[in-house]
DNA sequence: CTGTTAGCGCATTCAC
DNA sequence: GTGAATGCGCTAACAG
């Protein structure tokens, strides 16, 4: 029942102030203009009543809406590697709310609804700029916001035709260490159960696959594409391991297909690592709690996120500006004991760097 | 190098439709006052530019906002249960998205700097709402919230001084069918490894499992507290299973939880069920991948994410009014594996219900 | 049914 | 240094 007061406005500070509307405005938005005393007297005022500027009408002249917009275009189901995404948001914020910026989320069905909601946002002045994730194969996202003129940076890029700044994630490097570590472990055939192929960043991991595996001089490599689903997993798996020359390792985009890789991996009657090892793109709680303990890739998301969501302001502040990628670490390979079988003990060269092998298959 | 062309107005489309400002905000509005011709006239020219209401300036005449508010205070190191958290959003998005609401997400680091988003996102009208998450022990949000007049739902809780309404959780039923389950499958000493005692729920959670063990008459029962991380969870279970009468089950707050105290039951050389059976109040993928496969209480955490947002819109229409709680459904418990041990094969009653055992301990 | 007017809360020209 | 006047894009009173 409690009478709520009335918003308090700037004419009212500046009223209790004593001072005109424009002498409170410019002390507390901290131009010249007022004496430093006035100036004082008016922030006092302002903070002891607790007033807090319209951000609609602040909006409205002009001001940035401080708020930063992120649409996530999954389904429901396949919100897949959550751990991931949670820790990437995590890291995002940490940075953005340092910075007084909001997030605005939302979560569409479909890449047109996405540029959808961009249009809208930025029509209606909603966000300053975007963050964008999940690039694709001709993803017709990056252009779209382009052409509207809403600066954005790709988390995970690079933007194809250069138009957006990006994040970079190089998936190559880490590709080559893991078919590094199965060839010094003495795999001969190696197989990649990876996401859909309409996420760019599985289609590099699956050229960095074969061509290490070529470079590595390994007779058979395989890649059986899911669509990041558990049943797809286990009939991929199913698939690779009951051909005759079955592979010895496989190596799994996330925790969900490794999961569901591994439970059909034992249904076939066949051991990790014994029979075959497993490596997974992704080390989560779950990488090292299961039986055997997974070998594998252990990206920062955290730190992603704040990488992505540093670059972005420093877009907004307009340094860095030329467009600048920047690059994420390249993560290391956590070996645990999916991938411990040392089949053939190879003497593991001084440096792993320069392998110029021979070409196979 | 292209010229981004002009924002268009309201003014722009009247003007184009050949009508006065006011009948173009009538029928973009749908209000009466435009015949149904002229009103399909201004619909289509804005249609066909493209056009979208400034947001800011609507919100300035007095509109709402079109947002809902989610401040999330927990330390990055505990975004604890990621992947309910993530589901929980997925769920609140399901149907936000639907009604054209937008969420505005924030994480801080304490309940003040939760309070103080509130108080800054209301003064500065950003937001409609808000949903309240992770109710603490005497709680001061509740009150700030309704202090504000600030309207919001409780994911979880009932609000113990009744001034918000609610998506209630009943922790008492489930914690029953677990003791239930474990006095029935003949254990006679168990423990509970939970979460802080600041929050809410988990002291509920405590209250059911020391009274229905009393109910079931169980000689031991147990509660260790943790801070949720993974090394409490360790600690916690080695103190419970070093005693010389040692519990035969154990209940866990969440998977980070379960799998730590699983490490460390083993580290003690004890095996799971033989030794040992154990409980996770949470059904993630880790629960099923496991070895063995952990007994898990099954929440969906989706459709309680679709039920906040369900009862905030209500709250919003004006529907539903009367502070009226919803009650969410009380999860099943899927028995796997890790809880398979029969050691004192019990005749299983015929009904579940009014267990009026003696009180024991 | 249509056009005129004023105002939401703030920033920013200008003269004073 | 200060105060009055305008406008951001839109809605909602008015009269015509």
């Amino acid at each position: 029942m409690s009478d709520r007061p009335p918003r308090l406005t700037l004419r009212d500070i500046a009223g209790l102030a004593g001072v005109s509307e424009t002498a409170a405005s410019f002390a507390l938005n901290g131009k010249p203009g007022v004496s430093a005393k006035t100036r004082q007297r008016i922030l006092a005022v302002a903070e002891e009543h607790g007033w807090e500027p319209h951000h609609a009408a602040k909006v409205l002249t002009g001001a940035k809406s401080q708020t930063v917009g992120l649409v996530i275009a999954r389904s429901a189901r396949d919100v897949g590697s959550e751990s991931f995404f949670m820790r990437f948001m995590t890291g995002l914020q940490s940075v953005l709310s340092k910075r007084g910026q909001s997030l605005l989320l939302q979560m569409v069905d479909s890449v047109e609804a996405e540029i959808d909601t961009y249009r809208r946002w930025h029509l209606a002045n909603r966000v300053d700029a975007v963050i964008l994730v999940d690039l694709r194969v001709d993803d017709p996202r990056p252009d779209a916001l382009a052409d509207l003129g809403m600066p954005a940076v790709i988390a995970g890029g690079p933007d194809p035709r250069g138009r957006l700044p990006a994040v970079t994630i190089d998936d190559r490097e880490p590709m080559r260490r893991i078919i590094e570590h199965l060839h010094f472990t003495g795999h001969e055939s190696v197989a990649y159960v990876c996401g859909t192929g309409e996420m760019l960043h599985i289609t590099r991991r699956i050229d960095a696959f074969h061509g290490g595996a070529r470079e590595m001089g390994l007779p058979g490599h395989f890649v059986m594409s899911t669509d990041f689903s558990a049943s797809s997993a286990a009939r991929a798996t199913r698939l690779l391991l009951s051909s005759g020359d079955r592979p010895t390792a496989l190596v799994y985009d996330n925790e969900i297909l490794a999961v569901a890789g591994l439970g059909e991996i034992r249904r076939l009657g066949l051991a990790v690592p014994a029979d075959v090892c497993v490596v997974v793109w992704e080390d989560t709680l779950i990488a090292s709690a299961m039986e055997p303990p997974l070998t594998a890739l252990g990206r920062d998301a955290f730190a992603f996120g704040s990488d992505v969501a540093g670059r972005l302001m420093a877009t907004l502040d307009g340094t860095a500006e030329g467009m600048g990628d920047t690059a994420e670490s390249v993560p290391e390979l956590i070996e645990r004991s999916s991938s411990r079988c040392d089949r053939v003990p190879l003497a593991r060269p001084s440096s792993g760097a320069a392998g110029n092998g021979t070409a196979a298959r």
